[in-house]
DNA sequence: GCCGTTTTCGGCCCGACTGTTTTCAGTCG
């Protein structure tokens, strides 16, 4: 598939427009055309083949000619043209905050600077005072956003932001006068990944809440100050963002500032459709300029005539007509889950005892776990060799003749080995309740191999459940080359489900593939893939995942009971 | 550049903060 190059095309050709100081919208167009060819499902090869680029949401005539260029000759004429036309360095420049394109253009224009060493050095020699509209302290954020640069982070994985947000709110709670606290943004959309922090609130003090914020002792840099809002660099060089707001605004705020961009952009086009002007501060009526104002963000959404949408799908990809219509999915929520069928055991190279395991399941309300272990082909780990997995089959069946309450299955997570077949007899695998497959070894293999070892064990009728999909460790890994709607589509045909790993470095398969998944009548699996008990609780953010990629309860094996779940298993 | 049960032209979300001004342009989210 070639949609990635092509969107990243477009978001440069973006980029370059932004710097010719092209009409602002038009830079947004590609944008969003770019957005769009990065989240299309289907090959975008295919879509061109069919002549039905046009029909992609943000691409039109123009667009569909530079795409349609590029799948034909590997260019794009006007691509090359205008980056020919701009020095190299300048898109750098973009990166850094403060400096948009009009500065750039200027400071390229005035002091011909092309690179982030030439400001660099113009800053430190303050010739950049005695430009218009800049000043000896336009110097020093230039040299300061160049150091946050240079140390920069990128986006910073959900789990990571989750316990700054626990302190910051905990710290700024102690607080009189103090109302509504809530993270918003990315985070509250539960994203994989969270660039910014934005703590939204509402106060009787809100100086004090201001310098409060300002002064907790994890913030490391202050940005910004005002009186409602501020901006401060805590550590591991994270943005975290305060927002103080009327109460009577505090729904439309929360709206606002849970995003995404997309999601409200679309938003505030329902309102002016319906005869509203929608800001974080009000919805104003545009007949007679009057303002009406919700504190709760329930009440946002039902006075355009909308369901409440979850903020983890607030993404526009559709929810907003499903609101609209009174269709929006019933999302999954951590309660449904009935139970985790991968967990590794001191069978194996987990660090957990099949008791520990099961004493910790019954804490979360389980009524059953499988003890999926490894198989031999993972030497270092000590996958199990048959005869100990038969052996581990006959305790585990001891064990549960014997409890009450959590129902224990056996099972593996058995490899699949590089030339497509599993690690372990076909007889053995018959004997486990559960059998979860994955691809560790010979990851590196082509496209065609990948997908043909994946598709070989779907077709396996011993494998219930195909385990990390695709591979992906988050800001680590990339997935495997793999052709993804090749293999989904063999699990359809072979009701085979499949997984996402809750670990929070892998979430795989990731939202978009399991709503794709689910859209197909394919049966997702959440799994903690825990090597020690205390990591069982991460089943919530592959929940997360999943209500991001409109599951409910009845597309997810493990929210059935035990009764039904067995029926499954049984099912070929 | 895209888009259209008010459409093929004229919009395209909108307000806070900053640094420089003395009324505002640029950037950000």
């Amino acid at each position: 598939m070639k949609n990635r190059e092509v969107s990243q095309h477009l978001y440069q050709l973006s980029e370059l427009l932004e710097l010719q100081a092209e009409n602002k919208y038009k830079v947004v167009a590609y944008q969003k055309a770019a957005r769009s060819i990065e989240s299309l499902k289907e090959d975008v090869e295919h879509v061109c083949r069919e002549g039905l680029l046009q029909d992609i949401p943000g691409v039109g005539k123009a667009i569909a000619e530079k795409i349609e260029e590029y799948l034909r000759t590997g260019r794009i004429k006007a691509f090359d043209d205008i980056l020919s036309r701009t020095p190299k360095g300048l898109t750098e420049l973009l990166q850094l905050s403060g400096m948009g394109p009009k500065t750039i253009a200027m400071l390229h224009e005035k002091l011909n600077i092309t690179s982030i060493d030439d400001l660099e050095k113009a800053a430190k020699e303050h010739r950049i005072r005695r430009l218009p509209r800049m000043g000896p302290t336009s110097e020093k954020n230039i040299l300061k956003a160049i150091e946050r640069h240079r140390m920069r982070s990128t986006r910073i994985p959900l789990y990571v932001a989750e316990p700054i947000v626990d302190e910051v709110l905990s710290r700024l709670k102690e607080l009189d006068g103090l109302g509504n606290i809530t993270a918003g943004g990315s985070y509250r959309r539960r994203k994989e990944t969270v660039g910014d922090i934005d703590i939204l609130a509402t106060s009787a003090n809100p100086a004090d809440l201001i310098s409060a914020f300002a002064r907790m002792p994890m913030v490391e840099e202050v940005l910004g100050k005002g009186p409602t809002k501020a901006t401060v660099i805590v550590r591991d060089n994270v943005q975290v963002d305060l927002r103080i707001v009327e109460p009577r605004s505090y729904g439309t705020v929360l709206q606002y500032f849970t995003g995404s961009k997309d999601h409200n952009v679309k938003l505030r086009n329902v309102a002016l459709d319906k005869g509203y002007s929608l800001s974080e501060y009000s919805l104003k009526r545009l007949d007679d300029g009057q303002e009406l104002f919700y504190p709760r963000e329930e009440e946002v959404y039902a006075a355009l005539d909308m369901d409440h949408i979850p903020p983890e799908i607030r993404e526009d990809t559709g929810e907003i007509e499903a609101a609209l219509d009174h269709r929006l999915p019933k999302l999954l929520d951590l309660k449904d889950i009935r139970g985790d069928l991968h967990i590794h055991s001191t069978w194996a190279d987990g660090r957990s005892s099949v008791d520990e395991l099961t004493r910790t399941a019954k804490r979360l309300g389980y009524e059953y776990i499988a003890i999926c272990d490894h198989s031999p082909s993972i030497g270092l780990t000590g996958g199990l060799s048959p005869e100990r997995l038969e052996q581990k089959i006959d305790v585990i069946a001891a064990i549960n003749d014997g409890r009450e309450g959590i129902t224990v299955l056996s099972g593996t997570e058995v490899d699949i080995r590089a030339d497509g077949t599993l690690d372990y007899s076909d007889d053995l695998l018959a004997r486990c309740d559960v059998v979860v497959a994955s691809l560790h070894m010979a990851q590196q293999q082509k496209e065609r191999i990948i997908t043909g070892r994946l598709i070989s064990a779907i077709e396996n009728r011993n494998v219930d459940i195909i385990a990390h999909p695709t591979g992906r460790i988050i800001g680590k890994r990339e997935p495997y080359e793999m052709d993804m709607a090749a293999v989904l589509e063999a699990a359809a045909r072979n009701g085979t489900a499949m997984e996402i790993n809750a670990h929070p470095n892998r979430l795989d398969l990731n939202d978009r593939w399991a709503r794709t998944a689910k859209g197909i009548g394919i049966k997702l699996s959440i799994d903690s893939d825990a090597h020690q008990a205390a990591h069982m609780t991460a089943m919530r953010y592959g929940v997360d995942v999943a209500r991001r990629g409109w599951l409910e309860k009845g597309d997810v094996l493990n929210a059935m009971g035990l009764q039904e779940l067995l029926r499954w298993l049984s099912r070929l």
